[in-house]
DNA sequence: GGAGTAATGTTAATAAATTAACACCTGTTA
DNA sequence: TAACAGGTGTTAATTTATTAACATTACTCC
């Protein structure tokens, strides 16, 4: 019975694409998805997410243009939340640490400069 | 059929709790989902995150305790390069900023102290 | 030793996810 | 206008995930 929010992996896996993009085509999608998946196969998905309220969709022309209902800036702050709840205790300033290591995208210095202001006026 | 690491949404869900537990023995682990399922259906659970090799078990008297093959530090750091690349444009400072306005567990004064004196270490 | 308890092992039924086939609709162009 | 291209709508088969029943094993305590 899984209820409306409940996604599934793949469709989880549409999401992200969809947020990612910010808003794509199905034809975008199935590119970026990149396995062999057919074009039907992501236009049930994507009627699946509809379904949900996941998704909604403007007209193109021709074609739909998808994009998510729940706008990025919050679904972004809810999987940083999973994120610091599961592997870091809660504690934003921990992910905060682990993501000035990360090398890919690495933080320049005049990005750490950039983050020192930010906190000073933070703190003010 | 589905490789050996790809998860099911309820597979993810229960490695979640693995890993905010550290450790757990298949009863914590049903204590900790809080929705009706049935000790059965989590050990089966666990049995499949065993064949996909995602947890290992050691026995503790009559018990398994169950961890995490892959160790917390690289899960973390998978999840927060998901969440940077889906959400924030490859940027982890993007990342980092949104952390920081983040309410639950908010950052105190003191963090922000530390975080800036962490900044200057990486810095030099 | 037998009953009770607290685990694990195995198997099967059911529900849901996943995939793809096929029908249809609407413009374009030879 | 006929046939093609590029989309969407609907439906059905198949695979996989999910759940739970039942069997077994090992230890404890009377």
């Amino acid at each position: 019975m899984a209820g409306k929010h409940v996604l599934s992996r793949r469709e989880r896996q549409l999401m992200d694409i969809v947020y990612r993009l910010e808003e794509a085509s199905a034809k975008e999608i199935m590119e970026e998805l990149d396995d062999g998946s057919s074009y039907s196969t992501v236009r049930t998905l994507l009627r699946k997410l509809i379904e949900k309220n996941q998704i909604k969709h403007k007209e193109q022309g021709l074609k739909y243009i998808y994009s998510p209902v729940v706008r990025r800036r919050t679904a972004s702050r809810r999987a940083l939340e999973r994120v610091v709840s599961t592997f870091f205790e809660d504690s934003p300033l921990l992910a905060v640490n682990s993501l000035l290591e990360m090398q890919k995208g690495g933080i320049t210095e005049a990005e750490l400069e950039e983050l020192e202001s930010l906190i000073d006026r933070k703190k003010k």
